[in-house]
DNA sequence: TTGTACGCGTTATCAG
DNA sequence: CTGATAACGCGTACAA
């Protein structure tokens, strides 16, 4: 009815702005503004006044208008293939925390192993204005156009774990040769001489590096790679069980397996107890991910690490590199972490 | 060098705005606005014209603009406990799915079970200008205040699964009653006679009503609660085990147990299983949240589910209807789930 | 149907 | 040290 009547002391239901401050304390909102940022030029009787009232009036700074002002956002954006199981949660966990030091909140969006999902994920942290993107890719991503609307607006990109192919990217990897190795020898090194390795698609860096790490470690053993041990599929566990069996029609044995996962390595285990056969007696195994179940099985799961808090806080650490120095978003950075194998008893074999 | 000198036609390296394309066309930004919103009162031509440009140029709308505008955002804020395990990624997607069909963005926070970082996120989400806030509890909050100030703002807030005890909020929960009644009396169904409950913090309704559902299920067959068959823990694997190991020192003996969660149960059947006592011919168990690993242990475990995704789906719409009338969320509205129960081999006793 | 003008809450620039 | 003023990009009465 009176929409432009000035409610002289009432404040308006939602919301105490620096002007309300300002107007309140009868300085300018310039005086607000900075004695809120802590700007130097200010003194120090009015931004003690200032902070007072602005306690006692519950103000909230609006940081959307701030966003706007500076063209820039506190919002740091993730895109993770999903988020389930144990490695995404921590890396997003180890992402929260170092993010949180430095000022930024964080969004996080699935793909859903979906690269139209994943484009749409890109999209919607754009028009969140998002300061930052880290994103983990899709199983199925093989194209990265995607991405270029991020750079062309100058927003820092970091790809973490599942990183482009060819692409000269800012990353943060673990060194998955070096777990396949670790993996791999020390199944070896318990007397294995014939260990099957249950891949994973090899147009993922890391499934490639945990199949090259294998290899590596057959090598460093004077051991010839052989096409029938090394079996390749998206590794669920049902599809871990089915190549299993098919590895136990080789007329020649395996004694050991390495898989590039724990659910393909849990369908191994199933299958092979199904069919009596003794773990790790007759056939060792190790699997990849550490993930919490492997810890629940019969017998317990060797499996790597993967750093997973690690890796996020470095991702956030090069993101916050790269917001400090624009230009340097189109060099091409890797961080790379050292996995770590955790041995347990499905592949031990009895001492004497 | 020159910082005011107006760049022609060279476009701005980041962004183009509503004022680019106006310009370009010769038409005002209101013109624009509307195409761009497909406002009513607009030209089919023009209209056509400013899409056309606006995909030519990239445009990219300014939700952060907006939202300042119109004091409200497309964002939508979740505070969870934890992201590890099930339940909670779940019901995660079920809220994303739904709320990317209405046009919303999620933001996902962690409280990591404190009432420190839940007062935390709580801020985080505002300052971001959420257009609501999902919240589960974190399992030490025993107080309400810091969600006073998203009522005061007029914020609608949806609380789920968690949820205060004596307020009066808008909710969706699982019956949980209904699900402890379930995997008790299908123990109990099972021929057990005396059936210990591994019970949860009961300041959390939550593991309040599941502990209501067993002792409901005992009175439904006429048996009468003990005191010495309910042990109260946080649920861990470890506090499952102390629990189980306290329960076989009775000198009348139990012949089943249901635990409030999984975890807890998890840890009842390996000590179990390490003392030699047979699951289920000996004791039978059921469990609660239907956990991925209920299906890798031996024996499987039977637990009831809680309908995550609905869950999920069913704060939203909640959300989304009270932000159609304002007015209604300080009603009491609760939105009430019915679980299922997973049967499995560890309370099923053999047949004759 | 289209254009003008203002304000959302903040910060940066410049002048005092 | 402080204040006035102009943006940031968009939506919307109001006028044409």
């Amino acid at each position: 009815m009176t929409p432009r009547k000035k409610q002289s002391s009432a404040p308006s239901p939602h919301a105490v702005s620096m002007a309300d401050l300002a107007r309140e304390l009868g300085v300018s909102m310039t005086t607000v503004s900075r004695a809120l940022s802590d700007h130097h030029s200010i003194g120090a009787a009015t931004k003690q006044r200032v902070l007072k009232l602005a306690k006692k009036l519950n103000y909230q700074p609006n940081h959307l208008a701030a966003a706007l002002r500076k063209g820039q956002s506190r919002l740091l954006g993730v895109v993770v293939p999903y988020i389930e199981g144990k490695f995404f949660p921590s890396v997003i966990q180890g992402i929260e925390q170092a993010a949180s030091k430095a000022g930024f909140s964080v969004i996080v969006c699935q793909s859903h192993e979906d690269v139209q999902l994943e484009r749409r994920n890109v999209e919607t942290l754009l028009h969140a204005q998002v300061a930052g993107v880290l994103v983990s890719l899709a199983r199925n991503t093989l194209e990265f156009h995607h991405f270029d609307k991020v750079r062309e607006r100058g927003i820092p990109l970091v790809f973490f774990d599942r990183i482009p192919a060819s692409e000269f990217v800012n990353s943060v990897v673990l060194d998955d040769r070096a777990g396949g190795f670790a993996a791999t020898n020390h199944l070896l090194e318990q007397g294995c001489r014939r260990v099957a390795h249950l891949a994973g698609p090899q147009h993922l860096n890391i499934y490639r590096q945990r199949q090259q790490g294998y290899l590596d470690a057959l090598a460093a053993h004077g051991l010839e790679p052989q096409q029938e041990l090394i079996i390749y599929s998206d590794m669920t566990q049902e599809e871990g069980a089915q190549a299993t069996r098919q590895l136990l029609t080789l007329a020649n044995p395996i004694d050991g397996i390495f898989g590039a996962g724990d659910s393909v390595i849990l369908g191994a285990l199933q299958t092979l107890k199904g069919q009596g056969i003794r773990v790790p007696r007759d056939i060792a195994l190790a699997g990849f991910s550490n993930e919490g179940f492997t810890a629940i099985t019969e017998p317990r799961l060797t499996s790597v690490d993967q750093r997973c808090e690690e890796m996020g806080e470095a991702a956030v650490r090069l993101f916050l590199e790269l917001a400090a120095a624009p230009e340097a978003q189109f060099q091409q950075r890797q961080v790379v972490l050292q996995p770590e194998l955790f041995i347990r008893e499905s592949s031990l074999q009895a001492v004497g």
